[in-house]
DNA sequence: CGGAATAAGTTGACGTTTCAACCTATTCAG
DNA sequence: CTGAATAGGTTGAAACGTCAACTTATTCCG
């Protein structure tokens, strides 16, 4: 409808590719840990911050996600006691911080959810794969991630355009 | 934290797609066309039936999707009136079926939306890009595939070994 | 044949995500 | 210096997905 056929059937395993994991990965989690796939993931960058803190609207693009949802998942978190919230020295910055508890928790479940990833990709793939996977992803990626990384000037200069043209 | 480098880099790459990914497709079907990925999805499933029609059970194993994601997803598409239920002659099956107002709505979607499809992704690889990610998201969904997939025989057969040794 | 188990579907409640509206500190242009 | 625009963040409502409970039809087994 549109695509060929190499195009279609590539297209239909990525799509439950794309489906699946992040299905099983979430379901997993949440059985096992009471937490999801995308919270585990906020947690995770933030331990690998000096300080164990990160500005929410950085946390939200090494997260993948909206500023928004951020917010919202890092409320929840606090809920928890695994994160807590700290207004940035400067400006109307926040920073999100992980709280012993939270690495505790994080440590207790980052094995239980790698040994599942491993199972479910890296066992089921040849380092060839694994190589293969990488770069296609990382070329799909190039090409997703939003204008925030034109950078500031790029999107300064973007911004006046839209403005002038509007 | 139990994954080696070049294990991690692919997985944090991987990650990125399938959550920026979906995302996208999601926004710009929503926006442009009232639908999510996942309803599209389905109306065009349905669309390649023979009598654009299909039963639940094997519509959700075609969408990826639970059985009863799959009922809700059929009410609010059958109140956009883009599909109707239609009960299986034989016992408690319930067939979809795909209205010809669906099928307008899909034709007039489906172009705009793979246009899009192809800018995120058919554009951005090679067509060895494309054979390789056909080959490890199906390698990767061979392992993903819920139990259903034993067929008939091996399923009746787990069953009972469970039902056995419980 | 008769009851237990199972398959197919539906439903409602709950939690999550998204979206739009909003707030306020900061920056920029004139 | 002043007002407009922007960046960073929060919030509430609506839409959506998941889960568990439930219903009813069918099949299996003794």
């Amino acid at each position: 409808m549109w695509l060929n056929n190499r195009e279609w059937s590539a297209w239909l395993h990525l799509l439950a590719t794309f489906t699946l994991l992040p299905a099983a990965l979430d379901s997993q989690l949440q059985r096992e840990a009471g937490m999801s796939h995308f919270e585990f993931g906020v947690m995770a960058a933030l331990s690998r911050q000096p300080g164990r803190r990160l500005q929410l609207k950085d946390l939200a693009v090494v997260a993948n996600g909206s500023l928004s949802r951020l917010s919202h998942v890092v409320s929840r978190l606090e809920r928890q006691g695994w994160v807590r919230r700290v207004s940035g020295a400067r400006g109307r910055a926040t920073n999100a911080e992980l709280t012993d508890k939270g690495y505790k928790k994080l440590m207790e479940v980052g094995p239980i959810h790698f040994a599942e990833v491993r199972r479910l990709v890296f066992d089921v793939l040849t380092p060839e794969d694994v190589k293969e996977l990488r770069r296609v992803t990382s070329r799909l990626n190039a090409g997703l991630i939003p204008e925030t990384n034109l950078g500031p000037l790029a999107r300064r200069t973007r911004a006046s355009a839209l403005r002038r043209s509007s």
